[in-house]
DNA sequence: AATGAGTGTCACAGAGCCGTAACATCATTG
DNA sequence: CAATGATGTTACGGCTCTGTGACACTCATT
């Protein structure tokens, strides 16, 4: 049975362009124009996942979004936010108001898709504040900090994102285009190079922790964080 | 495998410099002015990603990507829009009906080429994610690793796309020909005996393993991978 | 203004990988 | 058994990729 997706999004072009593409990957889609008509949505079917616009007419998406993560029924419900290129990075990524996942406009209509369907297939939210253990590494996103065997380590805001993204997905090689993705965010132009020199300053922050090459490198791959 | 990159650009300046990096970038490219001459160029030969004027002298670059986006054939082609910064952000973003991505003039030649590499990477197919196993051996796409009877084993990019061939169709026998098209892309320029010397580096990679002739050569055939 | 942390980029060197040639060995055929 | 062709094995030059240190720039604090 074909997903529902609803469509909260003010500009008409917009909407139609995100649900013409919807609808082509064969999900059901709903479209609302505004915060109090989501709502009543929601309330006469609850959708699998919503895609939500940051403006909107009478209230903001993310108070919207907010709301949501209150309510039981809906808490766990998949939250795509879509932001307009001038909502900087830093800003979207420090407010992570309990959307899943966000998508800066313009975007590619291939990448939204893609990312829906990310969301959809995996349940579990992957921003969520727990602290991640793996390969004897501790990190806490709420205190943000870590800690390896016992002994609290000094990592950068920058590698702090990067162990992390690489502590949710570990012992899974991320190319050097998925970790700027991931972790810088997309629409970012950043030499892939660079990505180099972080996982070097993040290899030094991790020494302290006695495990080496706990960040492997896998030729003409990327990089992959082990799990044990 | 270079990919080919359309660019359709009226003004003669901008689509040499646009060309100029492109060609740079190793790619192959075609330079059109104008839509008539793209479509002809499209039927030709699908090229991998569109460089796409906003503004062309017969007809709108946007009504062409519409165009292009109903069509079976070029759906998911890859479409970059150049636009003049006149047309402000927002305008093109409520218009933006099917481009990938886009790039606003005047243009810095390193952002284009990042931004035509992301569009490049992320239209590349992903094949199954799945682990593969046969004759005891464990193969791990998504963390790239190979390991055998509990052991890792060591085992080079090129290797790795050759053993993760010769699993997915195991007691088959495969030509070199048929190795050289799967694991090296077709329409490459490889001497057949060169799959001769990979299979070797991949007999001793797997060496570890104790099982000894788990790639057999079939003489006048080509390989194969026992099956158990 | 001075300082220091954080970040992105670059240049250089070394390591690893690749394709090929050349020679050795094996299988098949007569 | 000799001849012939196919395959195994090794070595090597060239090239790509990665590690690493240095540097400039920004931003916040002093």
């Amino acid at each position: 049975m074909p997903a529902t997706i609803l469509i909260v999004e003010d500009e008409p072009a917009i909407a139609e362009l995100v649900a013409l593409h919807c609808k082509h990957a064969g999900y059901t889609v709903k479209v609302v124009h505004a915060v109090l008509d989501a709502r009543d949505a929601v309330d006469e079917a609850l959708p699998d996942l919503i895609v939500l616009d940051w403006m909107l007419p009478d209230k903001s998406g993310i108070d919207f979004a907010r709301e949501l993560r209150k309510d039981d029924r809906t808490k766990d419900l998949a939250i795509l936010m879509l932001t307009a290129r001038a909502a900087e990075d830093d800003k979207v990524r420090g407010l992570e108001v309990g959307a899943d996942d966000y998508v800066t406009k313009p975007f590619s209509p291939k990448e939204l898709i893609a990312r829906i369907k990310a969301l959809l297939r995996r349940a579990a939210p992957e921003s969520s504040d727990e602290p991640i253990e793996v390969a004897g590494l501790r990190l806490e996103p709420a205190a943000h900090r870590v800690s390896g065997n016992g002994t609290e380590l000094k990592v950068g805001p920058t590698e702090f994102r990067l162990l992390r993204f690489l502590m949710s997905r570990p012992d899974r090689v991320m190319t050097r285009q998925a970790l700027l993705d991931g972790v810088w965010g997309d629409h970012v132009f950043i030499e892939e190079r660079t990505v180099d020199v972080h996982v070097r300053r993040l290899r030094i922050a991790l020494e302290p922790t006695g495990h080496d090459a706990l960040v492997e490198t896998v030729r003409g791959g990327g990089y992959r964080l082990r799990k044990r």
